[in-house]
DNA sequence: TTGTAAGCGTTATCAG
DNA sequence: CTGATAACGCTTACAA
């Protein structure tokens, strides 16, 4: 491998001369500056980050911890917010996976050591509360989606879920519902508790007594194996002599259920019954006709974000274990009719 | 930061010593190894890769480079795959996303180098082909979910598009169905030819005559961007006189648009017309109701056996620049019925 | 503006 | 079985 020394040698200067045109630094003629850089092309040079960060202990390098990935696809967009700034930044992004273990966590956060990475982005698939195993390591750390469990006091970042729930519901009551169904997310997951309390909340503010709300359970369970009432929930919710104008779901992923429950029982969408959803999951949202109205989620802000956030941390910029909250953005489709 | 010599002096040992224990090496007594052991528990040393991979050249890490993650969400199990075979063996994963520019490829592919990385996982997220810019570089690459444009002839592991599209075809007319629609997947991707292929070739086995088959394109395009035709084709096929008593669509996602389609006519799934999906894509084919039956794409494995035969690539097991399939399984759930 | 020398935390070599 | 010592490619401190 060519190194900073055969460079060096080729372009007939010392090796701290190319250190110096490396990093950009001041106190170099232009013309060696141009010697330089041309032998570095004509050889190929690539400096070597181990090298360097063995002297500078500074390793440039952000670890990315997450659990089950896979079960929430829409989430990737997290990630890849983290990415964009990684790639915007000059960072690098070291990944690892729990799959909900926390014995392997703990060998993530060694290996994140043995690396040398200068933060931590802990991100959950699921807004939820956790414990990083973290314990007695002193990692910069951010959480992304999720809190922390304990006091400790990470700086976290979150969707507001309220906020999102809120829209949503006042969307629907401007447009005149005043009977609504509300299908509930799996209270295992903090986002549900928020965002049934918005419902319930901000219909109430509009004067809606308990009793023009239908609100049913529909999903619970540990994730990846929940129970699904959701098409049950739905077709009970819509048999109701009394049947709600508009339903509320918690999230888009249930509302495919909510349609299909709609549709067989010969009602349409939105003519008979408006339906919104919550997340944008757009694999979703969009291949549903009508095409569905919802709330996104800011996934990838919240990675874009937190990767600042986490920079800043790192920079030293302490006294801020703060819990922030981007908001999420209501989408208007075609899934909600003025009654 | 506690380095080797630290513990070298708490165990009363040279550095070197240390280093065998560290590593696994013989001729180390029983009691040496002890005395070391403890020493790096008590002073809970843990070894810089940095300063390691700057001696032996071997930096045990891996980069994934892929390209639009977020948009197609199930593909995310390839990472998990490689991520969970990284785990098991000990590898490091450095993760980066193109976001399709090439120019973004070229930085990644040298961000890569100056880590030293033994060797690349190309992982799309379509299955097409493509044209690595490694170009100079003799980096160790493996493709995953595609294939090299050029003949340069990288190992690549991909689905077996025909064989999913071909047990479905054959499940589907083992029940008797003789009448059969077909929704196109974007003909952009790779797989959509190749399902395609095996729908007509298998039915033209079963006697099935062109006339027989209602194909349709359900989308085209630019990924991201794709007209979608999939709800109108769907509704088309049905009002045929003589319709099909079963649809096969390029995709699960699509299909949530052909059971919508299906149910606004007033036929009733699988009594009227029986679904198969493609994709095994949960989120979809758990939620619809009746449960699609569907053939599972093997990302998991792809990204699972992608890291293992990198692994023996950049072992040095050249000779093989093979082109790897895994195959789709077919899953059998309710949305089916025998004519 | 440039160069010299030391040192970062490992592993490799070779002598003991 | 164990230990000095060099070497890896780079940055830092200091000198020129």
């Amino acid at each position: 491998m060519v190194s900073i020394i055969s460079v060096a040698k080729a372009a007939g200067v010392s090796n701290k001369t190319v250190s110096r045109v490396i990093n950009g630094e001041p106190y170099v003629t232009e013309e060696t500056r141009e010697r330089v850089e041309k032998a570095i092309r004509d050889l190929g040079y690539i400096p070597n980050m181990a090298a360097r960060l063995i002297r500078s202990s500074r390793s440039n390098t952000f670890g990315i911890i997450t659990d089950y990935v896979s079960t929430t696809p829409y989430s990737v967009d997290i990630v890849r917010g983290i990415q964009d700034w990684a790639n915007a930044n000059g960072k690098t992004i070291l990944m690892a996976n729990t799959g909900g273990s926390s014995k392997r966590e703990a060998e993530i956060w060694k290996m994140f050591q043995s690396h040398r990475i200068d933060g931590v982005l802990y991100v959950t698939m699921y807004r939820r509360t956790v414990d990083p195993e973290a314990g007695d390591v002193r990692i910069p750390t951010v959480m992304i989606n999720c809190r922390p469990q304990t006091n400790e006091l990470l700086p976290s970042i979150e969707p507001d879920d309220y906020q999102g729930a809120q829209d949503l519901t006042r969307y629907l009551l401007d447009r005149g519902h005043r009977k609504i169904g509300y299908i509930r997310l799996n209270p295992i997951l903090l986002g549900a508790q928020l965002r049934l309390d918005a419902f319930r909340k901000t219909a109430a503010e509009f004067g809606l007594a308990e009793s023009d709300l239908s609100i049913r359970l529909g999903m619970e369970g540990p994730v990846g194996a929940e129970k699904n009432y959701v098409f049950a929930a739905a077709t009970e919710m819509l048999q109701q002599k009394d049947r709600p104008t508009a339903i509320m779901s918690g999230n888009d992923e249930m509302t495919i259920q909510v349609y299909i429950a709609t549709m067989a029982l010969g009602l349409r969408i939105p003519e008979d019954v408006s339906i919104v959803g919550f997340d944008d999951f757009r694999t979703v949202s969009l291949a549903l006709k009508p095409e569905l109205t919802t709330a996104a989620l800011p996934y990838y802000a919240l990675g874009l974000e937190g990767a600042d956030l986490l920079n800043s941390v790192v920079a030293g910029n302490k006294a801020r274990p703060s819990r922030r909250v981007m908001p999420c953005k209501l989408v208007e489709r075609t899934s909600v009719q003025s009654v």
